[in-house]
RNA sequence: GGCGGCAUAGCCAAGUGGCUAAGGCAGCGGUCUGCAAAACCGUUAUUCACCGGUUCGAGUCCGGUUGCCGCCUCCA
């Protein structure tokens, strides 16, 4: 089994098969740096990081490339209020989705280039574009004609004839068709400007990509990606730009996500329900978003809401506390370092040999169009298999226990890709424990107290007392959990 | 008006024509427990919006109907 994945460009489901064998370039869409970063843009972030994970454990040697758009008109209209300038505002903002993207454990990407360290190439490919006859100049500006380029639309796949009916067109006077649209602008009063060919000016929006993915993935490369509001009009335009200028095709493969919405509605400024990366993660543990994610698969949209995200939590807590189960069993000090898969024998073999398939079933479930959503099925599946392993009558001996941290290892190792259980079990907990309290605003020590108490009734079995104050606690969310040497709790 | 997508149990959700339609959450019954919690076992869709067609066989392909949604304007 390969990987297969859906290319918006044929829209179809395609074996992968990379310009380069053994190698993948990707060039993903990055963000205007003009404001904080939301939950879409985790999202998108999200979706290439795994996509960028996976290709590299299934053994490429991945080329990530994420731009920054570091000028634009939302950059100079904030830089001129504030009385900055495009340098502070993007600067910030980049700061700040660096270390939202950190704290979601992102991965960096192997370069992440600006717009505006690029301007030599973009002048030099809109040349290149007014010299084959796809561009024209008008008054120090530049446009692109969608026109001469015979293959616009294909990735929408909707022709210029269909787009004109009905649409909302702005009406540019300098524009030989309404579809036409600016690759360099003469700058304007308070704007910031470069020197190119046609006077002062700056570039537009989409010959950006076009530049950076030609200069460090080459003419043609393997994936194109972004979110799927991106499609048209800015990936149609990078197309006829690229393919305009190089006469060659530009991405092989095109993935774009789907969007997050809040309560079911569009999340979207003017409705004024964006939720920001640091209010979500100020609520709940950056693997919980993750999870929560990549349950679903990658195109389709979802829904955020209090009770979805909740959902996602209670979901991680079951394989932290499978994780906890096995560490604490691991704990228990029986050596296990002779054992091998050639000891086992009935259970344990049994159970080795069910863990074992896990990264098997993980490569095809991620093989077929990243399909986290079933990969993290068989993470479930696994779960349950060691939770009734370790639930019956389990004993700690090498055969065991060396069975529980083959378990432990290949629910990490595809963790890992997902991003998921990096976390030390109890660390989790503690760190779960903490948020839901600034949360609710309980007084820890109150309920340690009230634990105290009710430990003390245990002790005397004075088990009405107990149960009262386990009533009283649980009014107030807390669960709590006894063992045989101590009680723990947590937030519900 | 044009283009595209979606419709699977109470909820979320995966399903690449063919063994019993993944998985999670919630519920119910049981095991465990002083009682709980967690965990485990069992249970919860003769059926995949509806109607027709192709096929030996369709949730999966084709046509139609209905209902949602997105894009066509900056947007991840």
């Amino acid at each position: 089994m390969s990987l297969r994945f859906y290319n918006t460009l044929t829209k179809k489901k395609e074996k992968f098969i990379p310009v380069k064998e053994g190698k993948a370039g990707i060039y993903v869409c990055g963000i205007t740096a003009y404001d904080v970063c939301h939950i879409g843009h985790a999202r998108s972030a999200l979706v290439f990081d795994i996509i960028y994970r996976y290709l590299k454990y299934a053994g490429y040697d991945v080329t990530y490339v994420k731009n920054f758009t570091d000028v634009d008109d939302k950059i100079i209209g904030k830089a001129n209020a504030e009385g900055s300038d495009i340098y502070d505002i993007s600067e910030r903002y980049i700061k700040e989705h660096n270390e939202d993207m950190d704290r979601l454990g992102v991965a960096r990407p192997t370069i992440t280039p600006k717009a505006t360290e690029n301007i030599k190439g973009m002048i030099r490919l809109i040349d290149t574009l007014i010299e084959k006859g796809f561009a024209y100049v008008v008054d120090g500006d530049v446009y692109y004609s969608v026109e001469k380029f015979k293959g616009y639309g294909k990735l929408s796949g909707r022709g210029l004839d269909d787009m004109l009916a009905g649409a909302r067109i702005d009406v540019d006077k300098k524009k030989k068709n309404p579809f036409d649209f600016v690759l360099w602008k003469s700058s304007k009063e308070g704007e910031p400007w470069w020197n190119s060919p046609w006077g002062r000016g700056r570039p537009g929006w989409h010959i950006e990509c076009s530049a950076m993915s030609q200069r460090f993935l080459g003419d043609t490369f393997d994936i194109h990606g972004g979110g799927e509001d991106l499609i048209f009009p800015h990936h149609e335009n990078e197309i006829a730009q690229s393919e305009g200028a190089t006469g060659k095709p530009f991405a092989n493969y095109w993935i774009h996500n789907g969007f997050i919405k809040v309560n079911d509605e569009k999340m979207s400024k003017s409705l004024g329900n964006t939720l920001t990366i640091k209010e979500v993660l100020a609520a709940y543990h950056p693997e919980v978003v993750r999870f929560f994610i990549l349950q679903n698969h990658y195109k389709s949209y979802i829904d955020f809401s209090d009770a979805s995200i909740a959902e996602a939590r209670v979901g991680m807590e079951r394989f932290y506390t499978t994780l906890k189960n096995i560490k604490d069993a691991l704990d228990d000090g029986v050596n296990f370092s002779d054992t091998s898969e050639k000891d086992l024998s009935g259970e344990d073999e049994e159970v080795f040999k069910k863990m074992k398939m896990l990264p098997d079933r993980f490569k095809e479930a991620m093989d077929d169009d990243f399909n986290t959503a079933r990969a993290i099925g068989y993470m479930f599946d696994s779960v349950r298999i060691i939770n009734g392993y370790t639930s019956k009558n389990f004993v700690p001996t090498g055969e065991s226990l060396f069975v529980l941290s083959e378990a432990k290892r290949h629910m990490k190792s595809v963790g890992k890709v997902l991003g998921l259980l990096l976390e030390d079990p109890d660390e989790y907990f503690e760190k779960d424990r903490k948020r839901e309290i600034g949360k609710s605003g309980l007084d820890v020590r109150e309920i340690e107290r009230l634990i105290d108490e009710r430990k003390n009734a245990r002790e005397s079995r004075d088990w009405d007392r107990a149960d009262e104050l386990r009533d009283l606690l649980s009014a107030r969310g807390i669960i709590i959990k006894d063992t045989s040497t101590s009680t723990t709790w947590k937030v519900k």
